[in-house]
DNA sequence: TTTTAATAGTTGCAATTGCAACTAATTAGT
DNA sequence: ACTAATTAGTTGCAATTGCAACTATTAAAA
């Protein structure tokens, strides 16, 4: 049985998680594909779509409509490079940094009902694996 | 940082993987939306889209779709219920189980980059800390 | 310096997915 | 037996995502 593979798990882990960020981020008026991006700007301030794409390691169409949906929303504002006029460096408005932390909280609500009955060993372990599989997925 | 955060590494995994099959599964007409229907019927011939989406906790919308493609294709036929005229039992066609292997062997690549260095204790412990946390988030 | 490359972002398209409203068939309740 | 409720599946809609083609700006090569 396919029980074994992976995918299968991972799959509807994502998914899952995915339905409940979409349901407790509605109050903020984004969805599941928005927090990301929203995240690491408040953790980078400064940062640029190229950066949120490569570390993120999501397309940069993708980026760039979540980014501007965010602006839109008025959570991030961008201000344009003097040296390069191709990109924007991106930051949380008031606004933005008004409800991060109501989103970090859901994020980390969401994080321990993942890590439930789960031990700290197995919870390292479980990061380390997670770590790996990830690097060897996207270089191929 | 949110580097620690489950969510971050299960969507990037999920999504390359999603891309890599993606590309591999396209030579059959088919694309990643797909596939976990198609073994799930190989496996387990006769089941239903109830039990489908059950077993994958896939919407059944969704579910649907995915059936209908697969017939479209010919690679899946459905056998109306004899004593309950709303489902239908799913079975592989002739030419859907000639692909099989070739999906399987799709599969089993993909499940293996997957666990690229990673020793067969961290391979179980893995599986295991997916399968609990798939059941954490399944019932929210 | 002028032409060619590469880079940052944008946009349109198609596929996947969940949700809600729907149909048709079956079961339960009265 | 008849009505109400449940169940299996379908369909339309909106959101997310990757891809490819595109623009505009900067860097490299001639």
């Amino acid at each position: 049985m396919h029980i074994e593979n992976f995918g299968y798990y991972i799959s509807m882990i994502h998914r899952h998680t995915q339905i409940c960020f979409e349901r407790e981020f509605k109050k903020f008026g984004f969805g599941s594909g928005q927090y990301m991006f929203f995240i690491h700007i408040a953790k980078n301030e400064g940062t640029t779509q190229k950066y949120l794409s490569e570390f993120l390691a999501i397309d940069k169409g993708t980026t760039a409509k979540a980014i501007k949906k965010l602006m839109h929303l008025e959570y991030v504002f961008a201000v344009q490079v003097d040296t390069d006029h191709r990109s924007s460096k991106l930051f949380l408005t008031e606004k933005g940094k008004e409800i991060l932390p109501l989103v970090e909280e859901i994020l980390n609500a969401t994080s321990n009902k993942l890590k439930t009955e789960m031990n700290e060993i197995e919870e390292t372990n479980t990061l380390i694996s997670l770590q790996k599989m990830a690097s060897n997925i996207k270089n191929l």
